[in-house]
DNA sequence: ACATTAAGTGATT
DNA sequence: AATCACTTAATGT
């Protein structure tokens, strides 16, 4: 845990806040698919991730979600800074999109650390920002973009993320992230195919224009 | 061999 | 693009 906490931060903090980090956080391994972060649950720690990939998914009223962006290695998330603004309870899901290693951190540490280390600071305003720009990349791609070209950047992205060209899901599950019903999505995916972009399986998706 | 789950397709709105 | 109704294909028991 010590090597990877250098090896994907090393480069970011000095020597006392990596070893401020290592004495506080808490190191967990979470599996492929499980929650770790639900709607309303009030955030107590503050995730880094060591390796993996979290999605993050907003519900509406009935229940359906909706895939907001990935996180990987290196990443936070941006909700855990708004409860040191008072609000305490997430108002997002995120989902272990693969098997994911990371460093749970107190959020009381997070004040601490915003007084004493520039780089600290440095980290969650550049995370905050890079996080915000990927929600309004995915507002764009929902208002602007037909579906065929929204489940192909979807596939792209999830290929990216798990660095796998070939992903491990069904129809089903892909309509459920970009909320629509798998009638389309097999329909979009069959057509997709026949462009030569994607290669279809079963339970599988084979990403060949990456 | 049978049941279950995933995927493909036409028709309708 | 969503829904229905149905078919076909792959997999598990």
């Amino acid at each position: 845990m010590k090597e990877k906490l250098q090896q994907q931060y090393g480069f970011l903090f000095e020597k006392d806040l990596l070893d401020a980090i290592e004495r506080t956080a808490i190191y967990k391994e979470i599996p492929k698919g499980k929650i770790i972060i639900d709607i309303g649950q009030s955030i107590t720690h503050m995730p880094l991730l060591l390796s993996g990939a979290i999605k993050i998914l907003r519900e509406d009223s009935d229940g359906d979600e909706l895939l907001l962006y990935f996180l990987e290695k290196g990443d936070t998330c941006a909700m855990t800074f708004s409860c040191c603004l008072g609000t305490s309870k997430s108002e997002i899901r995120a989902v272990a999109e693969s098997d994911t290693e990371l460093l749970m951190i107190p959020v009381a540490q997070m004040d601490v650390w915003m007084g004493r280390h520039k780089s600290w600071q440095k980290f969650i305003l550049e995370s905050y920002h890079t996080r915000m720009m990927e929600l309004l990349e995915t507002v764009d791609t929902l208002a602007f973009m037909k579906m065929d070209e929204r489940l192909l950047k979807h596939l792209q992205d999830k290929a990216k993320v798990t660095h796998d060209a070939i992903i491990q899901t069904t129809h089903h599950e892909v309509a459920l992230d970009l909320h629509t019903s798998r009638v389309v999505v097999s329909r979009v995916l069959k057509r997709l195919e026949k462009d030569g972009k994607i290669k279809l399986h079963r339970n599988r998706i084979q990403v060949l224009d990456v």
